[in-house]
DNA sequence: CCAAAAGTGTTGGTGGTACACCCATGA
DNA sequence: TCATGGGTGTACCACCAACACTTTTGG
């Protein structure tokens, strides 16, 4: 900001790129969109799209988001910005991740269809153009971070899910196996569920009971964060 | 990055801001300069500049700092980038803001002197120009939870510190008192100190034992993080 | 001899981890 | 009746938090 003189300073392209992470019952997935311009058409890639001199970050996030897939309200958050001096061959880009959680099931799916846009196994996801292998990687270890702070599973479950399906989604974020017992005591002491009178009959012939988050107090458990210690 | 085309997208300036914070015995502090062109030419401001197009993010960032200050060698970690759309009223710009850690007594200071550049308490600094104090904010928040999670203090102290300095840094960060034997303890079990034979004489009669990090050990540590309650 | 900072351990409580058996039901 | 997933409680241990007195020595 000091002894310049903003005339003579070079301008950059700015790409926003999103790594959407979803999940459907038991694996976390990502969701990519066949590229079909130059260069690298044909390959995968996140959600991506140029940043407008008339918005900011999170809106052009949002807007990229939703002209792509037609996804609508979802929130966004940043992760970093990436900037390696080639890191897109065909001209001077830096590019700002972002990432966002959704619950697969419960959205339309039809608008998805119309694009060459798919959602994969995060774990056999192919191999992505340019930097956007380390910005999912860097994407991920935002989300699992989070996951360890704060409450999640409002923005990645239906609104009616059971304990198991909850427990799942951790296990799936931070690869791992919890124990039944600890988790379900641990995710009750937050005090943010709330226990439905309803089954899910899907999964087992006995059902298992469904729970709602307490939209209140998971907000209020968001702010102020936790410590989840698994 | 689908369905663009290059050629048409807006390009925008993409400065660079750093939070420079010191510690000096007792104080966090911050590096600010004052801005010597318009517009808010006289106010105070990080230290700032813009990219290049040949260089990244990260080489941006520790060239403006060494450009401006002097000094060098300054290991500097990515804070977030801040795009509103009219933060900059003279030009569209976009900012990627970094901070820093050092140590004020051991960095030659007569190179700052020529600048219009000053070190403040971190409680008293004056209001600065754009939305520079949010993100000092930011990254005070950033500073926060890495001194949680990773050992500081490296970056911080001269190279043979007491308990007390380092506990008077903890305490500056964390804007918190902590208990002297808790803290000891504690600090103790990550097992990353050497104890010297020397004594600093300066702050008592008793005079108190004088501590190295063992940067090995450090440097482990911060790898691997840990969880620093107190 | 006294003021000022350094140094040093113990205890109680909280919370994390490990662990195994019974229940309900559809097939 | 049995196979499948659902649901539940306890005991041990580690770690955090609170807390006060003695030591050293320059002035």
């Amino acid at each position: 900001m000091i002894l310049s003189n903003y005339r003579s300073e070079d301008k950059v392209l700015l790409a926003v790129d999103g790594i959407i992470f979803g999940f459907d019952k038991e694996k976390l997935k990502i969701l990519l969109v066949q590229r079909d311009f130059e260069p690298e058409k044909g390959k995968w890639s996140l959600i991506g799209g140029f940043l407008k001199r008339e918005e900011n970050l999170d809106q052009a996030a949002i807007r990229i988001l939703h002209h792509l897939t037609g996804l609508n309200n979802i929130y966004m958050e940043q992760v970093y910005s990436f900037s390696k001096v080639d890191r897109d061959p065909a001209e001077r880009t830096i590019s700002v991740a972002y990432y966002a959680l959704i619950d697969i099931a419960s959205h339309d799916r039809k608008l998805l269809k119309q694009n060459p846009i798919q959602w994969f196994n995060l774990k056999d996801a192919p191999e992505l153009i340019f930097d956007h292998n380390r910005m999912v990687e860097r994407a991920l270890a935002t989300l699992r971070r989070r996951a360890l702070n704060k409450p999640i599973g409002f923005e990645l479950l239906p609104e009616k899910f059971t304990m198991r399906q909850l427990q799942k989604l951790y296990e799936a974020i931070l690869d791992t196996k919890l124990d039944k017992r600890n988790f379900i005591n641990k995710f009750n002491s937050f005090d943010i569920l709330i226990k439905l009178d309803e089954k899910d009959m899907s999964s087992s012939k006995k059902g298992a009971f469904l729970f709602q988050f307490d939209e209140e107090k998971y907000k209020r458990k968001v702010e102020e964060g936790f410590n989840f210690k698994l």
